[in-house]
DNA sequence: TAGATTGTTAATCGATTAACAATC
DNA sequence: TAGATTGTTAATCGATTAACAATC
């Protein structure tokens, strides 16, 4: 297959960058928002400030999309909630199949979010077969034997994994097999897929992994540096070092008991 | 309190990329699968390819962390899990609290891999009153009113918001208030905080809104390119242009009902 | 010593941002 | 016209990657 991609393909027509891509949510959202509210313009400054980021940028992303604002006027709710929604595909219709109807998989099929925009569950697939027929959401769940069937008839092209992570690399295998080209990954195992299919993952503990390491730094910058000495040297034995437990900063100043590492 | 960072205050001690302490929690699941299987070294290249990343930067990744492996041989797995458990805070314990026990909520509960690694969930949070007392994954769901008390008493510096849209920043107010310093926020908003919080966010409909874009594309390039003329000009009017839903390529190749945009 | 693999360099690429000319 | 705000430029910053010298 050769993983040469050497000057970037033209393959990518009217390149939208990725960062630019993954906003675009963001904004719908936002001007979503402000047409229930029957705002007819909005500028780049305060929709930006609804969406969380900041003017310069979004309109940087916005002239990715063309020019959809009015000069000293700013933009039509509207015409942009139009025109982010084609970009993104909206304007179509996703069937999408959850697969695993766990606690999580059933969060998912109830998640209202998904019908509002375009996205429209076909089926809720469990390996179980006490849960074939069962109603979640609405919905009978339909047993893992159906599953191609399912994405055949239905034209599936986007598959949600909400399985134990011993079960997604072969749910993910079928799903690829009978046809679908995006996956959305709540297992948390790393899938490989052929060429072309995309994958996308929500982990819940890399999050909660992220924040840890953020929130220990805050911890130790309570009591400024210099507080290590070059990092390198560590012991390779050492049971692991604990706090005593949080150490939590009711606020910002120190509270006591804060060496997180203590040198050897 | 001044936006002013000129030009990143020392502060950032040891800085650690964000891109790369994002990829820790990845390098540390597969290296926790290796000591499982009692594999005593790892080289770059296996390691990255088991955590799905290519090894110069995986190589790089840790070269911020320090001189952990040895030449010629590749990296001490139990020693590596170590040292990147330390790096993110995982050898002491994380109490977090989940606000909003709704079916998400509960599998977030239910998630396993919660306990596994250094967090711990201290509390279950929902402001039903019908719900409070009533046994989710083995705890007993508190009411909101306690929600100041509970982070208090346990020093909770985490917590995951759960709840509906509407109620999420109004919890959020109310638990940096009491002390907490990061939130994970699974509520499709924009939070808003004061500086020093850290708010990380899991939002299914962005995920999927993203994945439908480059689905689209992909249905577009089966076509080849030069099918659309210039972008800008479309009509401001125009009932959403639909495909015959899914339009699906099962593999790669064209096959058939292609055309998912067509010129006006 | 010969082979293997790290740790680091330097080039490249992509994303962010402030600033401002264009223009409504 | 004067005021407002977009769309774009250019500078800067951060992340990725190939390549290879260092070294086990």
């Amino acid at each position: 297959m050769a993983t040469g991609r050497t000057h970037r393909p033209a393959t990518r027509s009217r390149g939208i960058p990725e960062a630019t891509v993954a906003r675009l949510p963001l904004y719908l959202r936002a001007l979503t928002a402000l047409s229930e509210r029957s705002v007819p313009t909005v500028s780049s400054e305060e929709l930006a400030t609804a969406a969380g980021v900041n003017s310069a940028k979004l309109r940087k992303d916005f002239s990715y999309l063309g020019s959809y604002g009015t000069r000293g006027v700013g933009y039509d709710v509207e015409y942009l909630v139009y025109q982010i929604s084609r970009e993104l595909g909206l304007t179509q219709d996703w069937p999408v199949v959850i697969v695993g109807i766990g606690n999580l998989g059933a969060a998912l099929a109830n998640y209202g979010g998904f019908a509002s925009r375009g996205f429209r569950v076909a089926a809720l697939i469990d390996a179980d077969p006490a849960m074939a027929g069962k109603p979640v959401a609405g919905l009978p769940v339909r047993h893992t034997d159906e599953l191609e069937s399912i994405i055949t008839d239905n034209g599936v092209s986007i598959g949600v994994i909400a399985t134990p992570a011993g079960a997604a690399q072969q749910v993910c295998d079928r799903l690829v097999a009978a046809g679908v080209t995006s996956i959305l990954n709540f297992a948390p195992t790393v899938l490989s897929v052929p060429e072309g299919v995309d994958v996308r993952k929500v982990d819940l503990s890399i999050e909660l992994q992220i924040l840890a390491f953020h929130e220990q730094r805050k911890a130790g910058e309570e009591t400024t540096s210099a507080q290590e000495p070059a990092a390198a040297a560590q012991p390779r034995s050492g049971a692991a070092v604990r706090t005593p437990a949080g150490g939590r900063a009711a606020g910002k100043g120190p509270d006591g008991d804060v060496p997180a590492v203590m040198p050897a």
